[in-house]
Order: C-alpha cells, then structure tokens, then sequence
DNA sequence: TCAGAAAATGTAACCGGTTACATCTTTAGC
DNA sequence: GCTAAAGATGTAACCGGTTACATTTTCTGA
C-alpha cells in the first residue's frame, strides 16, 4: 500500500518498464547517462500512462521552484498589463512561471501576498516602484530571496531598480511645454499618498528649470474619468487658464482629451495635452497624443532575466535606468497669442 | 547531518520549543487539540525563526496546492484585466493562489501552458471560451482535473460554461440600431479565425431580425489603430457609407471615434457608434459610448467560487448565462434624413 | 483518592521525487 | 581473451511537511 495505484508517479513507470526509479527521474530530467533503449522505453511509459512528475515532491528534493513572484498595484492600468505580458513571456522563455498579486497601492496588503507567495514557493520577487512596508526587506533577506524594484530608479538603494528616473522624465515633459512657451500648465495626477513613483514625478516637475511657469497640481483618480473631471474643474472657472495640461498617465490624457472636446476646447490651438506611457491607442487618438514613451517591455525583459541570472548563476542584478522618451505628436503645440501681446 | 541547520524547518521549531513535529504541525494548521500554552511557545518560536512551512513539503502530503491556473489569451485587454483581477481577488478572499498564463489565442501553446501549470500543481482550470485543443480535456480529465470555460455560454457542452451569450448579445446590438432606424451598419470585429467568442457574435449579428438591413463586416487587429483601419477604409470610399458602426470591443470603437472625428463626421449625428465591453472609458467618451456591459466580474467572482466549491465540496459546478446589457448613452441616434424621402 | 474519559502530545510511516554512492555491464586497448 | 575505464543502472537516504495511531497527561465525578 505504500504507493498509491493508477496515479502515475514515478514507481508506477518503473515497474512498467522494469527499470529503477532513479533511471526514471534521470530520462524525465534529460539526463546523460542513459542508454538510448531504456530512455525510449521509459519514455513510452511515461506517456501511455499520462506521467507528469509531481511538481511539489520535486520542489522538494531540489529545493527549486522556477516561480517568480510578481506584485503589482493592479492590473487594471495598461502600464503593468503591458509589463507582466512580457514579464511573462521571458519568464517562460527560460522555463520559470509567474504568480501574480494584486496590492491595490496597500503596503500592509503587499506584505501580506508577499508571505503567502513565500509560502507558494516563489524563488524571487518583482516589485513596482521603490516604497514598501518597513517589514518586508527583511522578510525576503532571511529567507535569501532576491527582488528588483521596477518602474523607477534609485540607485543608491541596497536593492536593485530596473526602470526609469520618473523624476528626470517628469521635468524633461516640464521644460519641453516651457520650451513650447508654455507659462501656465496644469498636472494631473493620480493619488500621490501611497505611490512613490506618482511623487517622483511631481518633484521632477518642482525641480524643472522654467522661470516664472506657474503649475496648477491636480490629484484625482487614476482614470479617464479622473481626467475629464479634473480638466472639468480646471477650465470651467473664468479665471486665466493653463494653456497646457500635462497628465501623468495616458488614461488621463484620454479622459482630459473627451472632456476638452466636450468644453469646446480645441487641441492643440487653445490647449496642449501631454501624456505619460504611450498606450496603445495614444498614437491613433484624435489628434495622436505626444507622450513619454516608457521603456515598459525592456524593463519586464531585463528584469526577468537578470532575476534568473542572479538565481541560477548568482549573478548579482545590478540597476539600469531605461530610456524614456518624448513623443511628439499633435497634441503640444506653442499657446495661443495673448491678445496684447 | 539530517536536518539543514538555520533552515527554519519544523524540525528547528520544533527544538526550539520542545514539542514534537506533530505539534508544532498542528498549531501551524490551527488544530484544535493543542493547549493554550503550547501553542503560544510554537508559534513565538516560529516567528523568531522566521518559519514558513515550505509548501512542497505541505503540497506533497497533503496532496493540495490551493493554486487555480487562469489561462487568457492575453493581458492586454482591459476586459481580462477585470477578469483576472476580479478572480484573484475572489480566490485570495477564500486562500487560494491564481497562476496565470497567456495563449496568444494559440490553442497548441495553450495546451503546453496547460501542461505545465499542471506540472506546478494547480487544482482547478480558468479558459477563455470555447474552443479548445483536442487533447486538453482528456489531458485534464485523466488526473481529473476540474475546468469551466468562461465568456461564452454553451450549456450542451460536457465543460460547464460560465458567461454571457455572445451570439444573443451580438443579435441584440444589430437589433437596437435596426430599431433606431439603421439599415446599413458595418460590424468592426477582430481575428475570428481563433476566437470562437468572436464566431459567435458573427453568426448573433447574422441571425438578427432585422429585414432589409445591409451588413459590412471588416475584420481587423483588435486594438484602437484597428479600429481607427477599419473605419477609414469603410468611409474613404464615396459609395453609400453606412450609417452606424458596431464594433465588437470598445478598443475598437475607441478608434473608430476618433477616425470618425478625423474625418469631420459627427458622432451620432452623422455615424452611430457603438461598442461591446462597457470599459471604464466608455462613460466618459465624446460623445459618451453606447456599449454592451458584459458581466466581467460577476462571471469571475461566480467562476471563483464554484471551482472552489467544487474542489472542497464535490459540488457540481454548474453553468450559468449571466446577462449583458445595452447601456444606451449617446453615440447611437437615428440615421440622418436621407434626400429625397 | 482513584478510575475512566477526554485532552494533549509523541512516534513514525508516508507523500513522490532526486541524487550520492554502489554495483553491474559494456567497451577499448593490447 | 583479459583488464581497466567508462557507461548504465540500482539502492536507499533524504527533502519537510501531515496524520494515523500510540502514549501520556489532565480532568471529571463518585
């Protein structure tokens, strides 16, 4: 009674093709030493009786689990749907499977997943932006698992970035509108309290070198709803107005844009849009939004890979700062005369 | 040399504290039979090693992974990116583990992603529709794996479906702009060749009540710049253009607007527009969307819970068609007055 | 106070793989 | 044909939990 019948473990296929279990395990891990005869019969077996070897006795023995762990504010935001694609896709490449949480912006919520993933088995861990629970570094460092911080660059962190400088970005996307001649600009933003990388940004636009430009600030959900109510509170007042409307997220842009078209509001002659991400469908809008193109795909790429490196070879993974560029399309363009100018 | 030393296993809490592994097993696991005392040594011994069952070990004897595998064919939908985090925050409600992994609508690669998360241990299938590879059920059913198939609805099938009726929400559509007045509509839709969600909606839109009615279908990628082909291509032509564009995903209405507004025609005055999706852009629009709501997470909540249910319980799961619903906004109108009636 | 029941705890087999080491078989070289 | 080396295969300990069953401790009530 000590193995289990009809449930196709490794025994099961030894005594079908009357060799050892050890034999066995070496065909099912592509090992050397096999005769050719044996690996064929073995092989058979294994099919005819459906054989897949037992993942968890196998983590077991090796100690291996070829997962990694990827913990993400949401999906529900193109950006990190755009990212675990492809962190997915190298992953597998290289044979390791992803898990995926959702943190919803919550440090306490992350540390939580990050336990039970622990628990799952995950051999290193994938992070966005650079906050997290005082806890957590330490609960990865007992346990010798690696992280990346993506999204973001730090690299005086004891922990490895694999983003861009959101900082750098915003104040280029600044003093590109100011070069344009922009002196009133509005930013829309998301909820800054719980997202360093959304604070990142917002110093990057204080930091920009662009005398007398006055900046309104704009907090509001990170959505296309978000940005039309925003543009909405900004414009229906008779006061001066900005002559530029600069969105932290393409999303926003996208709500900013509809809600501009709804007030009348021309782009670009009487206002310019600027958004951050470069979605998909910011080159199709009407007109095609100019953004920041995030290097989104290099970082998942890059990230994935030296996490394998790191695990497989102990490579250390070292920081990269990704390029992110300015797109320019039809959005932006010098404001309109002043009349008395 | 038996035990690794500094490892954190059972055995080390177990030392540490004097009781024997069976103890500290069970007041890992919250048994009932352990005294108070006990269990306040165990698990103040545990947090000072930082102990974490080592969930092969746990998988192995138990036999359970608390893992479900979510097999999509691709984030980058907004649409399975509700659903996937709906589903995770349903099975994280009742700890359980989603795995999640990308198709590309690819039925060969699916059948891989299948075998391998079966080799990670998951207990429980999540498919996008119907169609499936023809060794993929017998592959699940000879470990006797549980699935449900979801957006879509076939109750004959021997898999319980889990969703909305493409074809019936499909005819709906045609049917609400036959209604409003429109007999020439173009049907935007993605790559059917893959996607039996698509075929579906094709044949609803074919078997739509609708006399005289006069139907284009352009097929495209499924993206915002598809839409945006597609449109263009319909209305460059001085021919008689149609009157009202159905596109089977709001990605792609997106881009129809917009191509719409290039090209001076007035959303609903002169073209009627309306989606499938009901994303969270869609209110928002200029002018806003009329779509269809699917039931994304209501689908996946009940996906959710039943496969658990079924894992735990042995309860059947059983095959519900949620409702979708015509949101009417504002992109749908009566066709424009023709000349001369 | 003590017997018997109930509660707490311990012992050890077991889950299904991997792998160090031992053993057996084949091959190569003379 | 014989021996040593190389190659193939087998044996059994081990990974870190769970749990049936055995044993010890505590509680209950007369």
């Amino acid at each position: 009674m000590t193995i289990k019948k009809g449930t196709g473990n490794i025994r099961a296929v030894a005594n079908a093709t009357g060799v050892s279990v050890a034999t066995v395990s070496r065909v099912m891990n592509g090992a050397q030493n096999v005769s050719e005869k044996t690996r064929e019969k073995v092989l058979l077996a294994a099919r005819n009786l459906s054989y897949i070897p037992n993942p968890a006795a196998r983590a077991l023995s090796t100690n291996r689990s070829y997962t990694i762990a990827a913990i993400v504010p949401t999906f529900e935001h193109s950006i990190f749907a755009r990212f675990l694609t492809t962190l997915e896709e190298t992953l597998k490449a290289r044979n390791y499977s992803i898990v995926v949480a959702v943190s919803q912006w919550d440090l306490e919520e992350e540390l939580r997943l990050t336990e039970n993933l622990i628990g799952l088995g995950a051999e290193g861990f994938v992070y966005s932006g650079i906050e997290r629970h005082p806890d957590l570094l330490g609960t990865l460092e007992r346990r010798n698992l690696p992280c990346v911080f993506t999204s973001c660059w730090a690299p005086q962190l004891s922990v490895p970035t694999i983003g861009y400088d959101n900082t750098v970005l915003a104040r280029d996307a600044v003093e590109y509108l100011y070069g344009m001649g922009h002196r009133s600009i509005a930013i829309l933003h998301g909820p800054a309290e719980k997202n360093d990388r959304t604070q990142a940004r917002l110093a990057g636009a204080k930091s920009a070198k662009a005398p007398n430009l006055l900046i309104e600030y704009v907090e509001t959900e990170l959505s296309a709803h978000g940005g039309a109510k925003a543009v909405k509170g900004i414009f229906k007042r008779s006061e001066t107005n900005p002559t530029a409307v600069l969105a932290f997220s393409d999303v926003l842009a996208l709500g900013a844009m509809f809600e501009l078209g709804r007030l009348g509001i021309d782009i670009p002659r009487d206002v310019s849009v600027m958004g951050f991400d470069n979605f998909e469908w910011s080159a199709t809008a009407n007109p095609p939004l100019t953004t920041i193109d995030l290097p989104t795909r290099a970082m998942a790429r890059r990230s994935a890979n030296a996490m394998i490196d790191h695990i497989e070879n102990g490579v250390a993974i070292e920081p990269v700062n990704m390029e992110g560029k300015i797109v320019e399309r039809a959005t932006v363009a010098p404001p309109p005369h002043k009349i008395g100018d």
